[in-house]
RNA sequence: CGGGGUGUAGCGCAGCCCGGUUAGCGCAUCUGCUUUGGGAGCAGAGGGUCGCAGGUUCGAAUCCUGCCACCCCGACCA
């Protein structure tokens, strides 16, 4: 474990990458733009899954699996779609290797694919071939499918967990027999999105709809949450498209409506990806390292023992044992660190990296006192309690640091939320502040796209719960409904 | 694709300009002793195709040519 991360005002990209690489998330692979997810990212990972699997299937989906190959002839259908993801696919083109004379191993060029298969960067395309085949009448409606899978997307340029080119996520999939279902479908995912990010990732964001130029290719309407990182900048945090009749149209999957009439089946689709984790990281954490909302902690509690001799230790585990006994009865995960080839000192440090919310220290004096030290991880704050009804204190201060990191972000937020009426104000603001910019936008993409090019923010979305206060755009004067959030954005 | 840079021990780097003992340093690793309430100290040890290929030279990590890989900035990115 090295010592130090870099501090985010001297370095805020470095800052993020020590935090993922010395807290152990993540790391880059041998294969470019691809990172490894280290057991204890992962672990964090399988937390946020079992969470959203959970809400998902409370709300009616189930889970399947679709293939990672699509045919290239597929991806076509959807001229929008193809548009929007042509420049970043993988390819596969052959399916055998053989060896040369050197020793080599190279491509069969005799084994070349009639048909080229696309490694999936979203399942559109061969979810919807599939529900062609399932859906005859409004009777197979709807269908409410989930996919936890991995995707690429050949980006140029990755960062860990915030763009790499292959990710991990879930992808959801839904087919209805109205338009209102759908919609209502696409926006209940959307809400679910921000609960998870709200309650559990202790993460505020601001839902929303998509411009035309940022939405989803291939969606008639995408709308996000939208969440403010520690730098200024905005994150993407999930998205959820209700995307009419356009796949339907392009696979041409009807049903027999109560009518007796032919009609397109509805459809959305919705997901977040490991880029989740990047979020929580730069949502809550410190230059001392990671700090996890409790409910999402693989270790919420970590106990280390202070001893000089064998001893001494077995006593300390004597009334640790007691302890955890009671953790695990109230469902609280925790750690008990007797490792004897590092200091105490050296595992404060190293629990701290790893933003493990609540810390026990217990040694002699404790155990002649019949007390134990806490340290919590976001505040730092010490307190020296009596080891009996300990797990009560824990419980209550893992549900209290839960809501203070997120209201310590909700207060970033405000801090970091500006309200501008002209476009020198804007410029000035995005430039010298950053942060979410609230702005009047006459609704076209002419004037997005300028001022993207000439300040490079753009709009996050058109927040939802709002209120409708009209005004003029801050470039052209025009008529706007509402303001809209500017940001640069990952 | 354009501009810049870097490849030397597991990681981070120095050495290169100006060729010349046995290629160094920090961290990490291993052994021993002492330590243990905030990242331990001392002593010792192990670990290298100097990115790859060719060339110049008595001699190349160092100079030359070609290639490869990666990183940064830009363009690109639901």
């Amino acid at each position: 474990m090295a010592k130090g991360i870099t501090k985010r005002k001297d370095n805020y990209y470095k800052w993020y990458n020590d935090i993922v690489m010395k807290a152990g998330l993540a790391e880059n692979s041998s294969v470019r733009g691809c990172m490894v997810i280290k057991p204890y990212g992962f672990a964090i990972w399988e937390k946020m899954k079992e969470c959203l699997d959970k809400m998902f299937k409370e709300t009616g989906h189930e889970n399947a699996y679709f293939p990672l190959f699509i045919p290239k002839s597929f991806f076509s259908k959807e001229a929008n779609h193809v548009d929007g993801f042509a420049k970043e696919c993988a390819v596969v083109t052959h399916y055998r290797l053989k060896n040369k004379e050197d020793g080599t191993i190279v491509v069969d060029e005799t084994a070349k694919l009639e048909e080229e298969l696309i490694i999936r960067p979203t399942s559109e395309t061969i979810i919807w071939s599939t529900y062609k085949k399932w859906i005859q009448s409004y009777r197979d409606l709807p269908i409410l499918i989930n996919q936890w899978a991995n995707v690429v997307r050949w980006e140029m340029r990755t960062r860990l967990f915030l763009r790499t080119a292959e990710f991990l996520w879930q992808e959801g999939h839904t087919a209805h027999a109205s338009k209102k279902e759908a919609l209502d479908e696409t926006i209940q995912m959307l809400n679910i999105y921000s609960e998870f990010a709200e309650k559990w990732m202790a993460m505020p964001v601001i839902k929303g709809k998509k411009t035309e130029n940022e939405k989803f290719a291939g969606a008639i309407e995408t709308f996000s949450i939208e969440a403010l990182m520690q730098d200024g900048k905005a994150l993407q945090s999930g998205t959820s498209h209700f995307l009419g009749q356009n796949f339907a149209k392009a696979f041409d999957v009807k049903f027999t409506n109560k009518t007796g009439k032919l009609e397109y089946v509805w459809a959305s689709s919705w997901g977040v990806s490991t880029r989740l984790m990047g979020a929580l990281i730069m949502a809550h954490s410190d230059d001392k390292g990671l700090v996890l909302p409790p409910k999402l902690a693989p270790i919420q509690v970590v106990i280390i023992p202070i001893y000089r001799k064998k001893e001494e230790l077995i006593t300390i585990k004597k009334v640790v044992n007691k302890i955890l006994i009671k953790l695990k009865e109230k469902g609280i995960s925790y750690k008990f660190d007797e490792r004897d080839t590092h200091r105490p000192g050296h595992k404060f440090a190293e629990y701290e990296l790893k933003g493990v919310p609540i810390r026990l220290a217990i040694g002699k004096r404790d155990i002649k006192n019949g007390t134990i030290e806490l340290a919590r991880r976001d505040t730092y704050e010490k307190k020296t309690y009596e080891q009996i009804g300990i797990e009560n204190i824990i419980q209550e201060l893992l549900e209290e640091i839960q809501e203070n990191i997120y209201l310590k972000a909700i207060k970033f937020r405000k801090e970091n939320s500006h309200i501008v009426n002209t476009y020198d104000e804007f410029k000035k603001v995005i430039n010298e502040k950053q942060g979410f910019v609230f702005a009047h936008w006459d609704g076209t993409s002419e004037t997005e796209k300028k001022i993207k090019n000439e300040t490079k923010a753009s709009i996050r979305n058109i927040p939802f719960g709002y209120p409708e206060e009209e005004g003029k755009c801050i470039v052209t004067g025009k008529y706007s409904k509402q303001r809209v959030i500017f940001a640069k954005a990952y």
